[in-house]
DNA sequence: TGGAGGTATAGAT
DNA sequence: TATACCTCCA
């Protein structure tokens, strides 16, 4: 993933940071790269779509982490996206063969592969779109929150939802980076994805670990100034994106033989990439790919222009203006660029309240056993009525959301982050009927062998489960690591609160530490604090349902679909 | 000899 | 993942 190689050559332009120096703004986050990060701990859980809570580690992981910003009052500014799915399948069948013939580990393994290193898998494994918005939405209960949905492709023939282009989330983020803030722009990104150098992103940290460290390349501390080696002294931004792609990228792999060294030295040399090609292709004759010359610029053209939404005009545009080069070249066909948006449901879908994958409504969290009742044609009537009804959009982050397929099983989104970041107590009635979860192995999954191999790593079956007369409940298995910074109590405990901050204080060597708010909140007895914050989790997220806030824009592809006119 | 590219392993989760 | 180590090659 990323660009060959390029954070290792970029070592002496990377500087330790703490995120705390973004304080105060707005912050983009490449979801992509924490929930993959935080799915290892539970591939098997998520690829064989298992009930429980085991599953629910990857959100766990992310949450954490998007609570942490806001303790360090960033506004993060999250997109999703999501992709490529046959390798995961395949993986999937052969941890499952694993499984039949009893080799766990090796099963284990390949759940893990599975679970997508490299492979754009996520989204579409754990969450449902209507999942991720519910994730945007307790979002909400820290700072004011709206988001951005993304569309998959569609299939024109039966509407299914298809695979995105790879690059729709680094290409937003890029993008929003290059607007001001009070538009809605983010100073910086926090990513593992190399590839947002490529993109020109002015800051990017990578590896950002729990507390909030992490290693930050600034753009503008390399191209064109001298010091430094490797030195990028007479660079341009489109020399630098050259580089990375001749290194091999996502687009693109490299020439065989061709390194970011080598890559670095052709474009230090020549300064000018047709040269560089046309050097390429003298050096290394028949090792060059015919069509190596096109599909590299077409991968440029992807670095600089890529489709992207723009929020003010509701309109997808380029990430840079595109040049009379790119308009006459290839007829005027620039697909590469990314997925055109069809108009009318463009502008319908970026409203909100309309799902881009399933074209039904979005106004509300589909709870167990709801079945949309609405046909495409009606939401998209409905949309202007829904509008006036849930006013204007929050002042926030922007969240992207990709959506694939919906998954089956719902997870408890909601419960989960709000144990992670809520004080509420449990709602009594919730806590007692459904409240109460167990890992349970879904039989619509699993054949008679499977679950026999799988009863040996100790997940119960589903009928045992449900047999076993004191199942788990869920809060007890959601719960944060003890020495959580960001774990949130019940009662006032002075000592406790002054334990985690000294850990914070610790471990991220901050030497003043601000409390947090929902630290405050839980200084003050129950009942003093704000209903607002504290009321029973059941009513709580059925208001939040209630009013459920706009997916503020939504990014579509290519939906082939008839559309009302709008 | 340095760089590319493949593989093994450690670390994180 | 990413880092180290190894082999191959120009």
């Amino acid at each position: 993933m990323g660009i060959n190689n390029l954070l290792k050559f970029m070592k002496p332009y990377v500087e330790s940071v703490h995120i705390k120096k973004y304080a105060g703004k707005r912050v983009g986050i490449d979801a992509y790269s924490w929930l993959h990060k935080g799915a290892y701990s539970c591939s098997m859980e998520v690829c064989l779509d298992m009930e429980g809570d085991k599953k629910n580690r990857f959100l766990q992981y992310f949450m954490h982490r998007i609570s942490m910003l806001r303790h360090y009052k960033i506004t993060p500014v999250v997109v999703f996206d999501g992709g490529s799915i046959p390798k995961r399948k395949a993986n999937r069948d052969l941890a499952m063969e694993k499984l039949k013939e009893g080799d766990t580990d090796a099963a284990s393994e390949l759940f893990q592969v599975a679970c997508g290193v490299g492979e754009k898998v996520m989204v579409l494994a754990m969450l449902s779109t209507s999942e991720l918005i519910e994730v945007v939405n307790s979002l909400e209960m820290l700072n004011a929150y709206s988001y951005i949905v993304e569309s998959c492709e569609h299939n024109p023939s039966d509407g299914a939802p298809t695979d995105p282009a790879p690059y729709e989330a680094d290409a937003q983020l890029a993008y929003l980076t290059s607007l001001e803030t009070e538009k809605g722009g983010i100073v910086a990104i926090i990513s593992e994805d190399s590839d947002l150098l490529a993109y020109n992103c002015p800051a990017v940290v990578f590896k950002m670990d729990r507390y909030g460290k992490g290693e930050e390349i600034i753009l503008k501390n390399a191209i064109n100034v001298a010091g430094r080696k490797p030195s990028f002294m007479n660079f341009d931004r489109e020399l630098f994106t050259g580089m990375c792609i001749l290194a091999g990228c996502d687009f693109l792999p490299s020439v065989p033989g061709i390194g970011i060294v080598k890559a670095y030295n052709l474009v230090a040399k020549y300064r000018n990439l047709d040269r560089v090609l046309s050097v390429l292709k003298l050096e290394k004759g028949k090792v060059v790919p015919e069509d190596y010359p096109t599909a590299f610029r077409q991968a440029l053209a992807v670095f600089q222009h890529a489709r992207v939404y723009d929020a003010a005009s509701k309109k997808l545009k380029p990430l840079n203006p595109l040049t009379p080069e790119l308009l006459q070249g290839d007829h005027g066909d620039l697909d590469f660029l990314g997925p055109d948006l069809y108009p009318s449901i463009a502008v319908a879908i970026a409203e909100g309240n309309l799902d881009p994958c399933t074209m039904e409504p979005f106004n509300h969290f589909p709870q167990p056993g709801y079945k949309h009742s609405l046909s495409f044609a009606d939401s998209a009537s409905q949309l202007s009525t829904q509008e006036e009804a849930t006013g204007s959009m929050q002042e926030g982050c922007f969240t992207v959301v990709s959506c694939h397929k919906t998954v089956k099983k719902r997870i408890r989104v909601a419960d989960s982050f709000i144990d992670l970041i809520g004080d509420m107590p449990l709602d009594a009635t919730k806590s007692s009927s459904e409240g109460k979860q167990m890992t349970v192995i879904s039989e619509e999954v699993l054949n008679e062998s499977e679950t026999s191999a799988l009863k040996k790593l100790g997940f119960p079956s589903r009928n045992e489960a449900l047999a076993q007369k004191e199942p788990v409940p869920l809060r007890s298995t959601l719960n944060m690591p003890s020495n959580n910074p960001f774990k949130k109590r019940k009662r006032d405990d002075e000592v406790q609160l002054n334990e985690a901050m000294s850990i914070v204080e610790q471990a991220s060597e901050v030497t003043e530490v601000e409390k947090p708010e929902i630290f405050s909140a839980t200084q003050k007895s129950e009942e003093s604090i704000d209903s607002k914050v504290i009321k029973p989790k059941g009513k709580r997220i059925a208001e939040k349902l209630s009013k459920q806030s706009n997916p503020k824009h939504v990014i579509t592809s290519k939906v082939e679909y008839l559309v009302p006119n709008t």
